[in-house]
DNA sequence: AATGAATGAGTGTTCATTCAT
DNA sequence: GATGAATGAACACTCATTCAT
């Protein structure tokens, strides 16, 4: 355990400011400021705001992949799967929703900058890993038969809708609220006829 | 009609530029360069950068409504209207992916401008609109019964989703291609049972 | 003639922060300071410090080369020839102290930046002039033989020493009055025996 | 003699940055980087950058002097000495490329340093002694008269300029090859007449 | 309507130096 | 002697905006 420690202690404000008020929007300063530390030591961690903003993604990016390996563990159905990604995705949001907030509008800035090929790395591999639990329901004809990139859309796509909306304040409905609603209409695409 | 005005230049070049820089990164001088206009005709008629963002961004959703209230008139059943949403937006992004694109990743950026409330408003009308055309078949039963804000997200979640991986370049199925099946699976997930 | 421009007012504060301070210990604040225009102003005129550099070194060294071709005008024959490079670059360094002493110091600086080569090219033709000048004679074999890159160095090397002492404020003797003995030095040093 | 100590690590790391990028251009990092050692271990060693650089420059004019030192021994002709000064520079030149490099572009620097005193104290010996060896040949005019500031300049002067250009890479011919012209062309220029 | 020189607050970043361990 | 995290003043540069012509 121990107390956080200073690059820690960085990435929480920045993440804090990122979710508050934008990546472009957040200052060096801010981050400073909000971190009480000072901004050599800002550098001396992470050389650039570039940096701290992929750090900051990836960590993002693989907690969420860490909460669904978990769920894969305990799941063993074509059914089980598609809801268990919702769920995760849902479950993740609720728990961390600056994260969320943060990666939902940064994913572009992230690609272009120098780590853009490191993140899309990341990406292929969860990709495959997903595909790689999936495959097995695909062949025996368990899911509707569409692109991959068709699939993982209809799948999450409502969900993440939705979420941007409630992130940003523009919904009425709270997202635990609908958590069920989603996970049974993502089933429901993708279920073969 | 005659050939475009200048103003209309430089709504032009900056849309351009939005659309291949981001809001943010793209500075007004990347806009007077690719317009042809100087600084002073550019501040002369728009006042301001985000004005200009606005103006584009009103006029973005100006278009996809227009198209949308033109589907209307044609249509008159529960699955030809949720049928319409989708083959609108389709339509719409393969005719402006530029506007997309720039819409897609700069809602929360004027939401929090100066203009924000006439965005908001224009919103409210805008699914005010829809709500008044889709009313008469969900009072007879014709959809499946959820939230209005979760509906939305159920109808036009996918597409949304892979629309935006569609103008980043990281799918594999061009857009044209599953419009037929984005327009299906909106149906089927909010038919009633 | 008109008052001196904007511009021109930059390049000659420049000048003289660069002659006080060394180029490096100069910063854009000073020039900003001196010039008395904005910070804006100096970035408007010359994109960046680098420039703001070239400018002054080329447009030094091109009096100097100005001063010398007026001079092969009046002169027709070795010793001339050789007296004339020697006077005009005492007469020039009399006249312009401080851009001698930038320009002998920042000659590296220069061609190691992005407007190295142009440099190198209006080096390249400056020479290229004085031995289109010097040809006749040489061939004639009215000048020592040696290589041609020492040639310059013995005609150049002793003035050009004791100006670097001298605007240093290293010497006791001035300039002005040793102008006479360079000249005879290189002359003699030169001369066919 | 055992193994280079990590002071003496750290001066030639030192001299190589200064060589390659100049003093100002050469951070504490890089030469912290090509040493080896720690940030901590090179304060600890010099205090600060200052220091460094004049260590280096006390070590490398002290070296050239002893170089000279051991010819005098061995000369004694009025001739003799004018072509050891010259022959020394070229040799130790030769011998040390990179200390010459920054010695000739950094005695302002250094002049205008904390330890500027000790070091115009060190010309004034070195020069001292020179005058000191040359003074019986002058009192009995075997040298051409002129003042003391330009007799080092004539004498120097060319081969200095030459070094400079050769160690910037501009020359075609090499130090080498021209090292008896110049010590020949310095003889011929104070000679009495 | 058009032009572009001028402005200056604000930004990311650098780097010599300090100091607790 | 050695280490490297921490510091913060200073810097070059950006960019939306103004305004005289």
């Amino acid at each position: 355990m121990g107390r956080p420690s200073r690059k820690d202690d960085i990435l929480q404000a920045a993440l804090a400011c990122f979710s508050e008020q934008g990546v472009d929007a957040t200052t060096i300063e801010m981050i400073r400021d909000r971190s009480g530390a000072s901004i050599g030591s800002l550098y001396h961690h992470f050389g650039n705001k570039e940096r701290i903003i992929a750090a900051l993604y990836l960590e993002g990016v693989s907690g969420y992949a860490r909460l669904l390996e978990a769920g894969f563990a305990k799941v063993d159905s074509a059914e089980g799967c598609i809801k268990l990604l919702v769920a995760c995705y849902v479950d993740w949001v609720l728990e961390n929703p600056d994260w969320a907030r943060f990666i939902l509008h940064s994913r572009g800035r992230v690609e272009a900058s120098e780590l853009g090929e490191q993140l899309r790395e990341t990406n292929r591999l969860h990709h495959g890993r997903i595909e790689e639990i999936l495959r097995p329901y695909r062949e025996r004809g368990a899911y509707r038969e569409m692109p991959r990139d068709c699939f993982v859309s209809v799948v999450i796509g409502p969900v993440q809708d939705f979420t941007r909306n409630w992130l940003a304040g523009r919904t009425r409905t709270s997202l635990a609220d609908c958590r069920e609603l989603f996970i049974q209409v993502a089933w429901d695409a993708v279920r073969a006829p």
